[in-house]
RNA sequence: CGCGGGGUGGAGCAGCCCGGUAGCUCGUCAGGCUCAUAACCUGAAGGUCCUAGGUUCAAAUCCUAGCCCCGCAACCA
């Protein structure tokens, strides 16, 4: 099977990361994490993109040049994937040459085969704000507002991308592929806005004394490209697309990897640039419909309701929050509070109790009250023996019963779900402490071999926990099965699971808090 | 009639496709337990399922009309 291609949205690299940027890539790692876990090769690949006029304005701003600028942003954005022990196996930086040369050489395809023209197009220009404006800019009485500063009508020349040749095939695709864009509404979306467009074609560049700061054209190196073909390209360039003619080495095989299994990014960028200009892009460079990437659309985090925004001034800092609940406990909040797709709302409230009720009151003090008692009544060592009884039997049939469920909804996004579905058990372990007593079997040597049955069964339980949760939390599931005495064996897959995975005389570690508490301060 | 999502106990959500005792997590209250991270377990209170019609033996669920909230409407994850 070829590996399981991921790749996120590149971020740009003109503010530093918000909790937005981390639910993306978290999502796209604890997914990357899972293929792994279940025995399939992955290519996780995110990045920066870095051109553009807002970075070339904001370098000028900080009295940087564009580069020094971008590498200060873009360290912001890679000290905070490893922080959040996002692991990604390719890195998409924009401004790398690998990159600029694929555009090129994709750019002069595209030109070779009649599919870019010039044309002049003339209209209300902002010197102030360096851009073209439409009737959408005017204010009620018909004219552009002072905050447009000085507006001029001017000519200019530019590059288009015949877009309009291929929306008719774009339809169809869509129509028949109802896999192609995750979750399925969204799609009627798409459709929306290709009927609206009508048939206008895609602008691709910029005057060079506009914009500097990008990738010349190579058959007109007067302009340089603007955006889309630079930032969308990034999924095949980073993927060895054109390799040879570009001349670049260190990349995957393009062949082996291609199309990719999953475009993770917002819904804000799903029209018109993934579901419209890319697929239309790949479809012009003479990408079949079975080489077309699927993509997985996610919502947004809203604040008490409201957008998050620089300028209401809500921004949550994913950095902040990692120090206080531990990169881990902020993981798995934004996995367990969203169902993939839609939007949810972030509360300090619900991070609190995701972290204190649920990692450290339920599944840290589980196994913290588990292994406390194995080593207080058997000094950690478990014996399987022949008792049994139907307390037993119902948390076995729990936890035997977790997997496939687990593997249904993290199959189809639903990480939610799927965490759920791993949690049932921690619930029914905590349930069957209660029920089975056995500090109370612990005083009566009659009986024994109940206790041993009852200390193994919540070990063994905690086993499946800790494969289970391991692509949420993957440290905090390490720590588990360090504690545990027990080690994932080499290519093991979810589907290995099932009762029995401590023989008999298994020797387990000292238990050690998995998830200290933390003192919510209410802002 | 621009498009999409949503409206379910105090909060956040599931259920709706394939009608049949309204479910989960948190919070509140009461009790139990003492192995454990003042953690764990059990029970209770609390709901016009946005509104009004309709279909049906039966509607949160299907149909019709309307109201309200949010987002999008071609560069914000």
């Amino acid at each position: 099977m070829k590996p399981y291609y991921l790749t996120t949205a590149i971020d740009y690299t003109n503010a530093p990361p918000h909790i937005g940027h981390a639910y993306e890539k978290i999502l796209a790692d604890v997914m990357a994490r899972y293929q792994r876990l279940n025995g399939r090769e992955v290519y996780f690949l995110t990045g920066v993109d870095q051109h553009g006029q807002k970075v070339q304005k904001s370098a000028e701003k900080a009295g940087l040049s564009p580069k020094e600028f971008v590498d200060g942003i873009t360290e912001k954005f890679t000290a905070l994937w490893q922080k959040l022990d996002v692991r990604f196996d390719g890195w998409a930086a924009t401004t790398d040459e690998k990159h600029s040369r694929v555009v090129q050489a994709m750019l002069q395809k595209l030109h070779d085969c009649g599919q870019l023209y010039k044309k002049s197009y003339s209209g209300f220009y902002s010197v102030r704000q360096e851009q073209f404006l439409t009737d959408k800019e005017r204010g009620p009485d018909g004219k552009f507002g002072e905050e447009w500063g000085e507006v001029v009508e001017l000519a200019e020349e530019n590059w288009y991308f015949k877009l309009s040749e291929h929306t008719e095939w774009l339809r169809d695709f869509i129509k028949s592929h109802p896999d192609f864009i995750f979750p399925t509404f969204r799609a009627s979306d798409v459709l929306n806005a290709l009927e609206s467009s009508g048939g206008q074609d895609l602008c691709i560049s910029r005057p060079k004394e506009r914009l500097s700061w990008g990738i010349p054209l190579p058959f007109d190196d007067r302009f340089v490209n603007y955006v889309w073909f630079d930032a969308l390209t990034n999924y095949i360039s980073f993927a060895g697309y054109l390799a040879d003619e570009a001349g670049n080495t260190g990349l995957p095989e393009f062949k082996k990897l291609w199309p990719a299994d999953a475009h993770v990014i917002g819904k804000d960028i799903l029209i018109p640039a993934h579901a419209i200009y890319w697929p239309i892009m790949l479809h012009a460079l003479g990408f079949s419909d079975e080489e077309m990437p699927r993509l997985i659309v996610h919502g947004w985090w809203n604040i008490k309701g409201a957008k998050m925004s620089k300028t209401i001034g809500n921004v949550v800092d994913p950095n902040a929050l990692a120090d206080v609940v531990t990169p881990e406990g902020l993981r798995y909040y934004l996995m367990r509070d969203m169902a993939t797709g839609y939007d949810s709302d972030f509360s300090e409230e619900r991070l609190d109790m995701a972290y204190n009720k649920e990692l450290a009151s339920g599944l840290g003090n589980l196994l913290n009250r588990s292994l406390n008692m194995a080593h207080k009544y058997r000094n950690g060592l478990l014996a399987i023996g022949t008792y049994d009884d139907e307390i037993n039997q119902s948390l076995r049939q729990t936890v035997n019963d977790a997997p496939a469920k687990y593997l249904e909804k993290m199959n189809s996004w639903a990480i939610h779900d799927g965490i759920a579905e791993a949690w049932k058990i921690v619930s029914h372990a905590n349930q069957f402490v209660d029920l089975t007593l056995p500090f109370k079997l612990a005083k009566d040597p009659e009986q024994a071999a109940r206790l041993d049955s009852v200390l193994h069964h919540l070990a063994e339980a905690l086993v499946h926990v800790s494969v289970l949760l391991s692509p949420v939390i993957p440290d905090a599931c390490r720590k588990m099965r360090e504690q545990l005495g027990w080690t994932l064996p080499d290519s093991f897959t979810v589907s290995d699971l099932k009762w029995g995975m401590l023989g008999d005389g298994h020797q387990l570690s000292q238990p050690a808090v998995l998830f200290p508490r933390v003192d919510f301060e209410v802002k």
